[in-house]
DNA sequence: ATAAGTATCTTACCGTTGGTTAGATACTTA
DNA sequence: TAAGTATCTAACCAACGGTAAGATACTTAT
């Protein structure tokens, strides 16, 4: 019945000759991104639990059923507004790691970037991981999205590798790690027990710096601390 | 209106001379724990984000009114279904530390167990983090249930550093580490991208076993990686 | 024992939600 | 300009969270 009418509208924003941008007429022109766009405001104010589809619509300004025509579902909805954050999240920790200084204090920028993103659009780093993303049947536009930041991360090693600073293990492995070792800290900091030591911007960077360079250095007696990284 | 009902029914199950335990009368002896078992079990079948109440009263053969009589609120039922279950975690994790085996091996079996608990149990896992536990006004209870798990870690890596096998850091912190990345190791394999990699028992060791051996050894290159724990 | 008081449950109701269907409106194209 | 199609609204449904009123049973004082 509807299977492919979400493709034949998704971009064409500026075709045909309409009078405004943002056309009030009957047709929307380009409803669904804004009802992601919508969608993103109105999590500013709601729980990621319990966004609701015809909110997001009110808010658009047009009935809930409107949004059946570009959303099969309201998951639908909700996976587009977590790929549109997964972009963000990848273009944040991208520019931070982009930056100036050394090989690795862009590194350690670029991880920062990734907890800082979840600390400051807490609702929308929650959407990127809701698990009826994952478990739903054929989700893998949202995986996709999410994997972009992990095979720039997995370069990142590699580039690390090759400059000699990190061991020659299987950078995937590594980048598992990593990965593993900041969102577990995000998500601690904004739905688990850390969310009181998260509170103020010192408690953030010790948190994040700490916590990284447990993983950078270990923390088994055998291994040693060198100090050119306390920085 | 409804303050101190909760209280003043907690654990009274047989208390006065019933004809069975499971008495099926009007009143119904212990609902309150019967709910958050009702509320496991329907958990096994649908997503921990759309855990109705309803479904819940309705599995526990009452109707759904009578649950707001044992708690203020849906929150509240599944605050009591997170606590259940934070101490479940506990038990288990505590139950992998005191088994046989070097220190070391007894805390990394510890390790593992927080997250096969997370993958044997999913939604439970996925419920005692749901970000309204927290930001809710007072939950201090849940809070409490996940700091008592956090302190026992503590308290591991403290005999760890006095068995001189674990840098004399702050404990506090790398109990914070620790966490996180099991944590976040965790729920990228329910919940992220790992979820394919942890299909097999096989992927999900060498996932535990790769990430937990670079927090414990770092992957800087200047830190030496000792084979005395590659087992 | 009995009556009053209280805790707990059911039934009935409310507004909101996700989703579907039928019909209205406008864009497209021949 | 007419037919066809895409997109929207209005109306409807079942299920949900939550509340209020009344039914039932347990408790306790007398």
């Amino acid at each position: 019945m509807s299977s492919s009418k979400q493709e034949s509208s998704s971009k064409r924003v500026s075709s045909s000759g309409q009078k405004t941008p943002t056309a009030k007429s009957y047709h929307h022109g380009d409803l669904r991104t804004a009802l992601v766009k919508a969608a993103r405001e109105v999590l500013l104010e709601t729980g990621a639990g319990k966004l609701s589809l015809r909110a997001v619509a009110r808010h658009a300004g047009v009935s809930h059923a409107a949004a059946y025509y570009h959303f099969e579902d309201k998951t639908s909805l909700i996976a587009a507004v977590a790929i549109d954050a997964f972009e963000e999240l990848n273009h944040a920790t991208k520019a931070a790691y982009e930056q100036g200084g050394s090989l690795l204090e862009r590194s350690k920028a670029m991880f920062a970037a990734y907890i800082n993103f979840a600390l400051e659009h807490p609702q929308a780093f929650r959407i990127m991981f809701l698990p009826e993303l994952r478990s739903d049947a054929v989700r893998t536009d949202v995986e996709t999205a999410g994997r972009q930041g992990h095979e720039f991360t997995v370069s990142v090693i590699q580039q690390l590798q090759q400059a000699d600073q990190v061991v020659k293990d299987d950078p995937e492995r590594i980048a598992i790690s990593l990965w593993a070792m900041l969102h577990g800290l995000a998500t601690l900091m904004i739905d688990g027990p850390l969310y009181r030591n998260a509170k103020t911007q010192q408690g953030r960077e010790t948190l994040i710096q700490t916590a990284t360079d447990h993983l950078l250095h270990g923390i088994l007696h055998t291994a040693n601390m060198p100090e050119e990284l306390s920085e």
